[in-house]
DNA sequence: TATTTATTTGAATATTTCTTCAAGTATGCA
DNA sequence: TGCATACTTGAAGAAATATTCAAATAAATA
């Protein structure tokens, strides 16, 4: 039999229950998981990184440096943006795209940490 | 007329060279956007958050902790362990699961913004 | 006003991912 | 040895995602 949910623990009661009770709430959870997802794609990864580079720059210049159409660095953009980890500003017929604080501090966190994947 | 595709820039051509120059090569994106992936999920997130919380604890009690069956927890901890967030020990019929030292730098920079998004 | 350029948006599709169910190891114990 | 427990693994379906193509704004300029 396999119900999958284990009656003991292996730990004792009030201990999982106070870490249970110290973890974040599920709309925080949810909002950071989707901020570490914004970073989840190497596209995207490469726009920010590109941003921490060149500082502000338009979607043109973004999409010619990463080799990417236009709409799709477009796309990708709004959902940085969406997540906080970018913003925009429009200058005449161009959009400026710079990373914001949040943006910043999320790319050198990943890009930081060496590889020391396993199996 | 559209090919996506901007012949000209807005900023110099030396410059988005020296831009791209600057940039990580793409197997380091790769493996960067992989690490924030492992983290771009509420169910893993809440788990390397128990984690965090916990110090090291079995399968059993991340199932409890989270609520999540015992199979699907360890689906999770594995994609975790592939990247490196995690490790693991086996101590008799129990194996036990700890935050390495990139699992922790990550978790912090995930949970510690706090969200300032966007439309 | 008509046209061109820069960007955004929508729809469609192929791929990936999360979750569940079911079966498989591995370890300890009767 | 046989059985129970703790965990892992594989397969399959549903949901989400990345990418492309095509069309729609928005702003400058002729």
């Amino acid at each position: 039999m396999n119900d999958d949910r284990c009656a003991l623990l292996c730990i004792d009661a009030p201990r999982a229950e106070s870490i249970r009770g110290a973890l974040p709430g599920s709309e925080t959870v949810r909002e950071a998981a989707e901020r570490a997802r914004a970073l989840a794609d190497p596209t995207r990864l490469m726009l920010a990184a590109a941003l921490g580079e060149g500082g502000e720059l338009c979607v043109c210049d973004l999409a010619w440096i990463s080799g990417r159409t236009q709409n799709l660095v477009s796309h990708h953009l709004r959902l940085l943006r969406s997540n906080g980890l970018v913003t925009s500003r429009r200058d005449g017929k161009l959009v400026m795209y710079s990373l914001t604080g949040t943006g910043h501090a999320l790319l050198e966190a990943v890009l930081g940490e060496k590889t020391e994947a396993r199996s």
